[in-house]
DNA sequence: CGCGATTTTGAGCCATGTCAATCGGAGTGG
DNA sequence: CCACTCCGATTGACATGGCTCAAAATCGCG
């Protein structure tokens, strides 16, 4: 069971960071700005490591404002598959616990979100409709990203899969203001890139290690720098060599 | 473009066992069903080997009567991921053409499908609601198929891939009646199974020779035989042998 | 300082990919 | 009916990426 709270003080700066991005998005105005602020003063927290699970009966939408998450299922043989990582300013479908059919959202770190039912019936008018599409899209997006996926998983070797999956961490965080300069924050283990790419941990490591080596990304701390961007991208297959 | 036609007369025989398994999933009455027939009779006709794109702006979700198609998406080099194979009673979500974002919908066979917006305006009151929810369900379906997908990609070797991926293309047929015994027509060269499942042509292909020499399968004219679904399912789960 | 979790490394094996050639059936033109 | 061609299936030889097992090193933390 989730422990919910609606008083713990999230640390101001990255509130601030996930709200200017959101502004930013939805075009909310200096007012609007106001109104959300005030919202977001009171938000469900999740503790780090365990399932985000709607409370309803039905599934419901999250807003993540703080801290990481992921869809995974875990297998009979208790080998795990990662559907996707969840970061702040994404959107997660939490189902009721025991509805373990399609994956299970389970916070990588501590999180915090907003329902996003309640943000939408306590906006003003004005930015109601906008915040609707917003969630709309952000849950396409969600969508979008399970084909990317598939795409690593079934056309990438192991240093394509981790790189890709680097950069697209890298474009996400930057929207939302968690880049700073190509360095950010990475609270996952190997053993959460090995079951996101379905490689072995071992093969991570060594993946890992070899792209160190060539200097192109530096892994400390849990956190992550790109060193040449470009030339990971070529990697990644993202961008064809003129013929 | 895709060449539509209204007057082509599809195989009666096929569109009564879509229509029949139809009415047992959304509990159309006898009436329903006479009306439902009238509606099939009008319908999209797909020629193989195209992209199925939506007409208008935006996209539109088809139902499929007969024919198989799948989801795919072709990468800058030229590789290709197929996403999904679509079978009768299925519902695909066709985009309009030039939208290769996500992915791109493309008739494997002959297709024969319905615009559901059309099916839903022209049916009746009474079987209109359940009829947007069949729909709705089918689509979350495709959804939770991609989860299975992914999970194959990532945490199966070949054999398991393949058998896994027999067995799922055997209950959907079957749910539509298109299964004779555990025999049905399978549409799909090697390099259609190798693009889905991430293995290489000549690897498929050592893959089915070592299941139909170890007596599991036969494949053979577009078609396949299961020959023994308790141990293929065992592979697939890779249920492990009591310790 | 000791413990559990994670990262790192080495050695060796096996699955899967690549390259290249052959084979078989279906269609096509003569 | 034959020669030709194309596409898909098949096979062999060989290279290699990624896995497993096992152990050491390192880190975080009480």
């Amino acid at each position: 069971m989730s422990e919910l709270g609606k008083t713990h003080h999230p640390r101001t700066e990255e509130v601030e960071l996930a709200l200017s991005a959101f502004a930013r998005r939805v075009l909310l105005d200096a007012g609007d700005v106001v109104r959300m602020r005030q919202l977001m003063r009171s938000f469900e927290l999740h503790p780090a490591g365990f399932p985000v699970s709607s409370l309803g009966p039905g599934p419901s939408l999250k807003w993540i404002v703080t801290g990481w998450a992921c869809e995974a299922r875990v297998l009979p043989d208790s080998r795990r598959q990662i559907f996707s990582f969840l970061l702040p300013g994404d959107v997660l479908l939490a189902r009721p616990a025991h509805a373990t059919r399609p994956c299970t959202v389970v916070a990588l770190t501590r999180l915090e979100c907003i329902d996003v039912d309640q943000l939408l019936s306590s906006a003003t008018e004005g930015p109601r409709a906008r915040l609707a599409d917003a969630m709309a899209t952000a849950t396409d997006i969600n969508e979008e990203r399970k084909f990317e996926h598939i795409v690593r998983l079934g056309q990438h070797s192991a240093a394509e899969r981790v790189v890709h999956l680097m950069l697209d961490l890298r474009d996400r965080l930057a929207e939302v203001g968690l880049v700073r300069g190509d360095t950010f924050r990475l609270p996952l283990t190997q053993e959460h890139l090995a079951d996101a790419l379905g490689l072995s941990v071992v093969h991570v490591n060594r993946t890992l290690r070899a792209l160190r080596t060539k200097g192109l990304l530096e892994i400390r701390f849990g956190g992550v720098t790109l060193l040449h961007r470009q030339q990971l991208a070529s990697i990644a297959g993202r961008v064809q060599a003129p013929p």
